[in-house]
DNA sequence: AATACTCGCAAGGTTAACAG
DNA sequence: CTGTTAACCTTGCGAGTATT
């Protein structure tokens, strides 16, 4: 029922959350709207995807990027894309990766965070969405590369097309952070990227994704996993 | 020797719980 | 309601290791 009894909660608190559920909605269904209405990507977009040629003598050269920066029609689209998938933060979000694709990203657990600040961060810009992190921008260049493999370069490409990256920025730190980034991603306990040791690649995993799938919080990482081992352990004995 | 991934820890800031 | 404390998350960092 929609009395307030029922929830155990004054009707002021009620109103509130209504206010907020609504407002919730109504921004999710127009995002979704917009998303439906985007133009086609440009064609330009489709990179040779062939290993072959892509990873030819990388052993040799390691940090080599094999794709080239994204031109401005291909960096527009992306930031259309990435501008209504942090307005619809908690859902998963597709993205049209370099090949032409869709490639899906998990959505972001900020359910009861909505004050979020944002945290300063030197790569970062200052007036991003609140959920924007590292960690996101880093799984979204991931999610994009063509045939979603590629080098550490490759994403360090790619994340240089985010609107939220300041552009005056050293490779080196780019390079840095990228590193640490995927670092962490990897050994999350459902990893959105995996790193292949025989051919020295980076491998996006969850871009054949449907939203239904990301259902298991998969962005806890193994510190949590740890700990509910531990928990369940204790209720066990 | 140089490079890049692995692993663990700690600083700094945030959230949640709680006593007053 | 407010200040304090503890737990927690993100990020930075460095030692360790493997591959070339």
């Amino acid at each position: 029922g929609t009395s307030p009894e029922a929830w155990g909660l004054p009707h002021r608190l009620l109103v509130r959350l209504v206010d907020c559920f609504a407002n919730w909605l109504k921004i999710g269904q127009e995002t979704l709207q917009e998303i439906g209405s985007l133009p086609a990507p440009p064609m330009i977009l489709m990179q040779p995807t062939d290993a072959e040629v892509r990873f030819k003598g990388i052993r040799a050269q390691r940090s080599f990027s094999t794709i080239r920066p994204s031109c401005d029609e291909v960096r527009a689209y992306f930031h259309r894309e990435e501008t209504l998938r942090y307005l619809i933060p908690d859902r998963a979000f597709s993205y049209t990766a370099l090949d032409g694709r869709k490639s899906t990203v998990a959505p972001l657990r900020c359910i009861g965070k909505p004050s979020a600040k944002i945290r300063d961060h030197f790569m970062l810009k200052h007036n991003r969405p609140p959920h924007v992190t590292i960690l996101c921008l880093v799984r979204d260049a991931a999610a994009r590369l063509p045939g979603s493999i590629g080098t550490r370069a490759d994403v360090c490409t790619l994340i240089r097309d985010s609107q939220f990256i300041v552009e005056d920025i050293s490779d080196f730190q780019v390079n840095q952070v990228v590193s640490g980034a995927l670092d962490r991603l990897h050994y999350e306990l459902d990893p959105c990227v995996q790193f292949d040791r025989d051919r020295h690649l980076w491998v996006y995993l969850h871009g054949e994704r449907e939203e239904e799938e990301f259902e298991n919080d998969g962005t806890s990482s193994r510190k949590n996993w740890k700990r509910q081992g531990e928990m369940l352990e204790r209720n066990l004995s």
